[in-house]
DNA sequence: CTTCAATGTGTACGCTGTACACCTTTCTGT
DNA sequence: ACAGAAAGGTGTACAGCGTACACATTGAAG
């Protein structure tokens, strides 16, 4: 009598189902623990169901990340390109640290999925529609690169470090020592880590403000995208 | 009698062979073929064997890194440091188009060998030596980012390919339909994937030289960098 | 020659993705 | 309303993975 919601409450599976329940497990575990077999379990399936609403596992992937593609917002409808581009950015790196193994799965597929496409075509778009040529457009969406998806490479990525428990005595005297023999070793990484202006005290205490830098990286590359365009650059070779 | 091989033929396993020898398989193969059964039989040996050398896959993957790192050149020795830094990128960059799989192990692994770690502080200290402040290269390092190890993501990568033989009528008629559907779709990506200026012939030809395109964006950001220097730009913040 | 540590072997376990045959539910045409 | 087809879900099975653990072999030092 119902449609789609069968009487025993369970409701049928459909691949938009499998992919949202796909997005948030990884969300919840992380990539590596995301399995078919959990996946199916958390749906209350057997394992092979899933294979109904998917080819395989890369396809799985290939739709999550068009789950998550789909959440960065519109480009804006303002005439700026500069400014439109820096927001989209910004949305997307939003976007990307909701969903972090997105950043890894991003990488590894061989990026052709329909969302993926539309994003990019519409980004590009931004350039073309506000007067870029298309060769300039061309190297500019090679030098945004993965910028693009509001993602750099984090430089000194902590180890994720849960369930630190026990023997937190020898944690820090030995920590210290490794402090010791990193500034003999590695005096340079030391200093930069070091330089951090706001929280100066805590010793590697983490102190660097991603969305600082992100941004600082990004107005980085804006800034010279805007010189070259001002200046008519074209590519010379050939 | 002798010291390192055995009388019947086979060579003794050492940390240095099976990370060598992972390596070139990896090179061969690619990552995804990389197995500890299948590094194990190259070397004629049982799997566990390798378990005496190195203590998991993910202590493989390292050394495989830090072997890999070893090979970008170490910093040339003059005053300028955009020459320097430009030159070991680009000297990065042709270590990793050796071994592909490095930029994905690379991103994967939560960074912190030494061969890393050394690398990081040798690429520090050319900033450093030459007068930049502590403040502005640490910003620096993270606006460089993953081009440090000379990899950009590549936006448009192909499937690979391999083995593509029955019906290649049907492939070319279908590969038409496809395009067409492209241009409909993603009329934006297609302009700019053909904006690549030599080769203006085959459709969707992939003309589009790579290492101008790094070069490019490399460029891009050391001139962003030389201004900040010249400027004597520090951050504004805290 | 004995002894001991380092190195290589064999077996086994739990995990993975997924092929294949089967049953069950739901939709469609008459 | 009923037959039949299509779509969805199940169960079993297999090859491959990383690796724990007990055992055998080797090479060097006493």
């Amino acid at each position: 009598m119902g449609e789609a919601v069968a009487v025993s409450g369970r409701a049928r599976l459909s691949k938009d189902r499998v992919l949202e329940a796909a997005v948030s497990l990884a969300d919840e575990l992380g990539i590596g623990e995301l399995s078919m077999r959990r996946l199916a379990q958390e749906l209350g399936v057997v394992p092979m169901a899933l294979y109904k609403h998917v080819a395989n596992k890369d396809e799985l992937l290939d739709g999550m990340v068009d789950v998550v593609v789909k959440e960065i917002d519109p480009p804006a409808d303002e005439p700026a390109w500069r400014e439109v581009v820096r927001r989209r950015i910004l949305s997307a790196r939003s976007v990307l640290l909701r969903h972090q193994w997105a950043r890894q799965v991003l990488e590894t597929r061989t990026n052709k999925t329909p969302g993926v496409l539309a994003y990019m075509d519409s980004f590009i778009g931004i350039f073309l529609d506000r007067g870029f040529s298309a060769d300039l457009t061309h190297h500019v969406m090679h030098a945004v690169g993965s910028r693009m998806w509001g993602f750099t490479q984090e430089l000194f990525a902590e180890p994720a470090d849960r369930a630190g428990e026990g023997a937190a005595e020898v944690d820090t005297a030995l920590q210290l020592a490794m402090l010791q023999e990193m500034s003999r070793r590695y005096p340079n990484v030391l200093r930069i880590a070091m330089a951090s202006s706001h929280d100066e005290g805590g010793v590697v205490g983490q102190g660097c403000d991603d969305q600082f830098e992100f941004e600082f990286a990004l107005d980085l590359l804006l800034d010279g995208i805007e010189r070259l365009h001002a200046e008519g650059w074209t590519s010379a070779r050939g």
